[in-house]
DNA sequence: GGACCTTGAGAGAGCGCTCTCTTGACAGTG
DNA sequence: CACTGTCAAGAGAGCGCTCTCTCAAGGTCC
């Protein structure tokens, strides 16, 4: 284990295959690449070569020559970065790079300094990248339009200004509704909710289900109150909705923090759940089952999502044709806090 | 903003600047990368010239031509990579991304398929890596030792068993220590710890500051229970302790999410912190603020830690003489479970 | 048996850079 | 004024690949 990093010999060459194999360089591409037209004796005998000088194609050269990029960026802007602890981005990376493990794809990271972004834009644009994938808590910035002119571009999540631009989201209405539903079904007549953000498109998405929801069933929908994702709003909202002195017997929240923020004023009123009040969240993040009863939620598939966006993509950058938005199937998991 | 993709006209080349310029091809070359001995009106001429016809350097020619990679790579164990709901690895990430974006150096990731291990190494050991991270939860795993013997590795943490390789770590017994030190000024005598999982570095680390502290002030140091870093198991702990039948005035937990498990076990059975109970807890994640009262704990610089593994990875890199360790320091902050 | 394909492999020209080597201009020296 | 030294800029040879072209060897067909 030792800094010979310097006196390191240099990684084996095509040519070097070539010469070992007794061909040409030519034919150990060919090899390399899969090309149907080798005859098999002579690629057996190359692949043996390859194996025998444990040769690597060398992506810089490869790149060069094809004229193509082979690498895949992934932008986070810089102050989605700042909500790190939400576990949402590493899932998603966590799928993306998942999906590009497969494909001679690499992948790449970038923190778009909002000081400054005509670095990223140059990066992106300066030829040394495929495709990108963009992970923010404000989706489908305007200002990639015009990357995306140019190279293919993939967010994660509908846009709030939908643009034309590809993305990958699951349908939070429908799960909202869905979600909302389900306490409907379980004679909750009383369902107040505790929203996410109104600038975020989840934020107002979950809301709209929630709505269609009680409205289908006659029910009564003002028992509302917002929050911004954290636990604290999600507690803090709970003791607006509870001053009001309105019943409350079924609780939907727009993610799985704010309802554990939820849980800790309901519990310390002596409000038990579910049987005085059954709530359901949104995400089925480690939340879910870090509060007592566990969280009924609906299971939000971020790696499935990120999986997704690299191979819409990479289908883009191939030049298939793809669909603009794809949604991603939820479902609800039943536990504890209402069924 | 469209499928022009395929049409998209080449990017500028360096030859293109120089002919624009009026100089040759290793002119612009030199003013690209600051060689100083360029006549300072030339230079000027050129960069006008580069900003002219918005001129990005390609990457994979710039590899090849000068027989360096220039990306790092992050390697992420897969076995890691499914704890993903912790943000720890966001934040190294954060942190090994902001001080790569000012140097020239691309950062990509890999999961490191635990099926497959050649392929990562096949990757990294075919030249197109010039160093790697490893963020893994297993620091230090032996199975990286025959890699880092051909290119710069740094580790996240301290190994478990310290093979010579190079890490950046907090001095986890230390702070440890000093939190401990802290419910003993506070004049608290029977101080009880849950600790972490013994087979990580982070989890002997702790309760060997925690006892050191105890061991200085003459105090029973008997008062411990293992959890495994989540918020469940630091909650079983708590009650384990308190099953014990001992008094407990103050309490050590070895992270804040076991520490927030804690809490509700001392709240449900009407022990106040930190009237009662003085907590101080360890990592400062977003755990720490969202208890109430708000967690004393021991910050724990993560971004910082990514920031100083690239540094340090890039001076390996470079050549530059570096030391195998590298301790960020940490500081207590001081909220309302003890002070 | 010659014209015409087909098939498989080699030759060789780049891809956009870096870097060594060379050249040319000019100043300083005896 | 020829000679050397210095320094800035150009020439040109690659880096390790891909890919088009070319060519040889064998069919096939009339």
């Amino acid at each position: 284990m030792k800094q010979d990093t310097s006196g390191t010999r240099p990684a084996p060459t095509l040519e070097m295959v070539a010469a070992l194999a007794g061909v040409s360089r030519a034919t150990v591409s060919r090899v390399v690449n899969d090309v149907p037209s080798v005859d098999e004796d002579i690629a057996a005998k190359v692949r043996q070569a390859i194996l025998a000088v444990n040769y690597t194609p060398n992506r810089a050269a490869r790149s060069l020559a094809s004229r193509k990029p082979n690498s895949i960026t992934l932008i986070v802007p810089e102050s989605t970065s700042k909500v790190f602890a939400d576990p949402f981005f590493a899932s998603v990376v966590q799928g993306v790079a998942l999906y590009l493990a497969e494909t001679d794809y690499t992948l790449n990271m970038v923190i778009a300094s909002e000081a400054k972004p005509e670095k990223t834009r140059a990066f992106l644009l300066g030829g040394n990248v495929a495709g990108a994938l963009v992970v923010s808590h404000h989706a489908g910035d305007r200002s990639w339009a015009h990357v995306s002119d140019h190279i293919p571009m993939v967010f994660a999540g509908r846009p709030l200004a939908e643009g034309g631009s590809y993305y990958v989201d699951v349908n939070n209405e429908a799960a909202a509704e869905g979600a909302t539903r389900l306490l409907v079904k379980g004679g909750r007549t009383h369902i107040a909710t505790i929203a996410g953000p109104q600038d975020m498109p989840p934020g107002v998405d979950r809301i709209t289900g929630w709505r269609n929801a009680l409205e289908a069933s006659g029910l009564d929908d003002s028992l509302v109150e917002y929050g911004d994702f954290t636990l604290s709003s999600g507690a803090k909202a709970m003791r607006r909705l509870l001053e009001r002195g309105k019943p409350i017997d079924g609780l939907f929240v727009a993610n799985d923090q704010m309802a554990a923020g939820a849980y800790t004023v309901l519990q310390e009123r002596g409000i038990r759940i579910p049987d005085d009040v059954a709530v359901v969240g949104f995400d089925d993040d480690s939340f879910a089952t870090s509060v007592n009863p566990q969280l009924t939620t609906v299971h939000h598939p971020i790696i499935e999502m990120g999986k997704k966006m690299a191979e819409i993509l990479v289908d883009l950058i191939e030049g298939k044709p793809t669909d603009r938005v794809t949604r991603i199937p939820t479902s609800l998991v039943i536990r504890d806090s209402a069924s």
